[in-house]
RNA sequence: GCGCCCGUAGCUCAGCUGGAUAGAGCGCCGGACUUCGAAUCCGUAGGUCGCAGGUUCGAAUCCUGCCGGGCGUACCA
């Protein structure tokens, strides 16, 4: 049975220990209740019920307004609605009550005991092992001619947690990374290399490292050089052939250059915890034809017209739909020298991922994830951790079977959104609109320069910019803050902060320490926001350590450990193995901690562990990260807010010091499943 | 011109398929470390939800118009 991962939030799989919801199955539970109530007793069938969150948790743990819907059939008030049902209702197994609230809500308060430990347990029940449908998942696709900026890691921290997410939904996951390594950009470089530095081969082999940052000052100056002349350009155009001819020393130095700078980036992700599976190239998209047989088929079913005459004559264009009534528009696929534009080739890309084309690459080892690090694979069998390169013919290795997935999402900016348009349709056209609707856009927003940052990189506005509220990246510009140079600025900031408290610590400790705080800070930073919103690049928002912050969260969790470090330490009689057998005791005898449960503090920090699933669903239907990230957030808050109020390893009452370790165990498990889903690491100590 | 997106507290942003008194963080001001870690917590002040209509029992949320801003609309990607 082949379970889709996008339905309603239940993963369940009979007769496994695995638990897969929680909150979830009990709102359905509920929802199912009350539905079957109100066609009994109303005559009433309502498809789904809107389930709310009370404002205060006093009114309840769930809130049902569907009073407010059926007053209008019924002629009756909300509210004497409300009030019927929750005399009349029987309570189902983990309900304690039904409540009329306020002017008609009909609100859930659960059986608390059961519920804590329900949720104990499903905190700490290993997550479901992949084996719905499976989904590919592109993101990253940098241009490998410069060096990443934050656009780029934007881009990848929310294709990996879109990634990470997935595949806690149980879906088999497969990341890609398409790599641009015969475009003009490309290209561009190598015109720079050749007539600018005028370079052999050997010297540019010989460049040192950051590769990525020269090519990033030469890709600046080669489109400068270009504006000065525009005659130049027949540079481009001469390279780009070559290029894309195959032959010859030219599309061997693209070649030495895009995978340097290719290697580069994965370094570079790698830093924040982004990977790989396969990265497949348009050199052999077009080597293994993979275009021409997209194109035969866009003729034969004539999905593109040839433009006999008119503006695009001698073009093959497409009729793309337009949008909210608008009159179709046509777009070239072929231009009129016969050369193919990026969206054909992405047609045939996208044709292949789902596996339509009838063909597909062979691959080898490129890289392997190993110890933190990334290294050139050379020697060894390929495993897990082996990114691979696509090639044209066969290598030594067994080759996996990439591709031929039952849903794509492609992570790019939303300034793209038409070209995706147009590729999407072309599926459609080809017959294949399943695969189509299957075609998700992932988009987002830019990210661009504040003015505040763009005068402390020194950047000097035109005036035109001046007057913008911020400014576009741009790689053609040089215009950008590199990756690499935001994560080592928080990095040195980090250290600076562990250096002033850790004093007990290693330099490597505190290092590592410094490492991952610096990796939540900007993870956080980089998904706190929704995927409209235009982040205005700012360093001091950026380096904020503290408020709605990666460390934040880290230390919240930090926080939960040390108290168990201490307990573990502990040598009197009340250590950690104490608290485990005290813990199912606790469980054994419900009364005992009934009484503690009613403090609406304590209940609410932990309904909000238990959102977890909800949130994760919420997260997935609506493509909207940002969601998770204040989750997760509002729950470190309600933990800190917990921790600051009760002493938990100084309670003299057994009981009441086994209730707070769970609680403080509960919060602690729900922040590391939410902070492992957004990939922000945590550090034992900080 | 047309299309898409945005406009919510001084600043940066949340606000789930319409629902109870519109929320966070930062900043400001004032408190809390001999205590499980103060990268924390508590409190005060701060909002005509761009404007005007409409739909609805109910609108920050949906519809229409306007104002302001951004991005697309290339034989670039």
């Amino acid at each position: 049975m082949v379970l889709s991962c996008f339905g309603v939030g239940l993963v369940a799989r009979t007769g496994s220990l695995i638990i897969s919801s929680m909150l979830l199955k009990r709102i359905e539970e509920t929802e199912q209740h009350l539905r079957q109530f109100i066609a009994q007793h109303f005559g009433v069938e309502l498809k789904r019920l809107t389930v709310e969150t009370p404002p205060r948790t006093e009114f309840g743990d769930l809130a049902f307004p569907f009073s407010f819907e059926l007053a209008k059939t019924l002629r009756r008030s909300p509210r004497e609605i409300a009030l019927q049902v929750a005399e009349n209702i029987e309570t189902p197994p983990h309900v304690d009550r039904f409540v009329a609230a306020g002017n008609g809500h009909l609100n859930v308060f659960f059986k608390r005991v059961a519920f804590f430990r329900d949720l104990h347990r499903w905190l700490h029940s290993p997550s479901a092992e992949p084996s719905g449908e499976k989904v590919i998942v592109e993101h990253t696709n940098i241009n490998p001619n410069k060096a990443a900026h934050i656009g780029h890691l934007r881009n990848a921290a929310l294709g990996d947690t879109l990634v990470r997410l997935l595949r806690a939904r149980g879906c088999r996951v497969e990341v890609q990374n398409y790599i641009d390594n015969t475009g003009v950009q490309v290209a561009d470089v190598v015109v720079g290399f050749q007539n600018l530095r005028q370079m052999s081969f050997e010297e540019i082999q010989s460049i040192a490292e950051p590769f990525d940052y020269y090519c990033w000052d030469l890709y600046a100056e080669v489109s400068k050089w270009y504006q000065e002349e525009e005659s130049r350009l027949k540079f481009r155009e001469q390279t780009l052939q070559e290029i894309e001819s195959g032959e010859g020393p030219i599309p061997q130095l693209a070649e030495y250059i895009s995978m340097r700078v290719v290697f580069a980036h994965l370094k570079t992700m790698l830093r924040i915890g982004v990977r790989y599976e396969v990265l497949p190239r348009e050199s052999e998209i077009l080597s293994m034809k993979f275009w021409q047989e997209a194109f035969q088929r866009l003729k034969d079913k004539k999905a593109i017209t040839y433009q006999e005459n008119g503006p695009y004559q001698g073009c093959w264009t497409m009729q793309v739909p337009g949008t909210n009534g608008q009159p179709d528009e046509e777009k070239i696929i072929v231009r009129s020298n016969g050369t193919v534009t990026y969206v054909g080739k992405d047609i045939a890309y996208q044709l292949w991922k789902f596996g339509l084309l009838g063909k597909t690459f062979h691959y080898r080892p490129l890289c392997q994830y190993r110890g933190g690090e990334v290294t050139l694979h050379t020697h060894g069998s390929p495993n897990e951790d082996t990114v691979w390169l696509t090639t044209t013919e066969p290598s030594p290795h067994t080759e996996p079977d990439f591709g031929r997935g039952q849903r794509v999402f492609n992570v790019i900016d939303v300034r793209q959104s038409y070209l995706q348009r147009v590729v999407v349709e072309g599926l459609r056209r080809l017959g294949f609109s399943n695969e189509a609707d299957r075609s998700v856009h992932f988009s987002y927003e830019m990210v661009a320069l504040s003015p505040a940052c763009c005068s402390e990189l020194g950047i000097e506005l035109s005036e035109e910019d001046r007057r913008k509220p911020y400014v576009e990246v741009s790689g053609r510009k040089g215009l950008g803050v590199k990756a690499d140079d935001l994560i080592n600025k928080l990095f040195e900031k980090s250290l600076e902060e562990v250096n002033a408290r850790g004093k007990a610590l290693t330099l490597k400790q505190r290092k590592e320490i410094a490492q991952k705080v610096s990796i939540g800070a900007l993870r956080y930073f980089l998904l706190k926001y929704t995927r409209n919103t235009v982040i205005a690049f700012d360093f001091s928002e950026a380096l904020s350590f503290e408020g709605e912050t990666g460390p934040y969260l880290q230390y919240s969790v930090v926080r939960a450990h040390s108290i168990f470090r201490k307990l573990e330490a502990d040598d009197s009689e009340w250590n950690l193995s104490i608290w485990e057998k005290e813990c199912e005791r606790m469980w054994e005898q419900p009364n005992s901690i009934a009484e503690l449960l009613e403090d609406n503090e304590l209940w609410s920090l932990l309904l909000q562990a238990a959102r977890l699933d909800e949130a994760i669903d919420q997260t997935v239907a609506t493509l909207e990260i940002s969601h998770l990230a204040k989750h997760v957030f509002n729950l470190a808050q309600q933990f800190n807010l917990f921790y600051h109020k009760y002493r938990i390893l100084s309670e003299s009452d057994p009981i009441k010091k086994c209730f707070y370790l769970t609680i403080t165990d509960t919060a602690r498990q729900g922040l590391l499943k939410g902070l492992d889903l957004l990939g922000i690491p945590v550090p034992e100590r900080m």
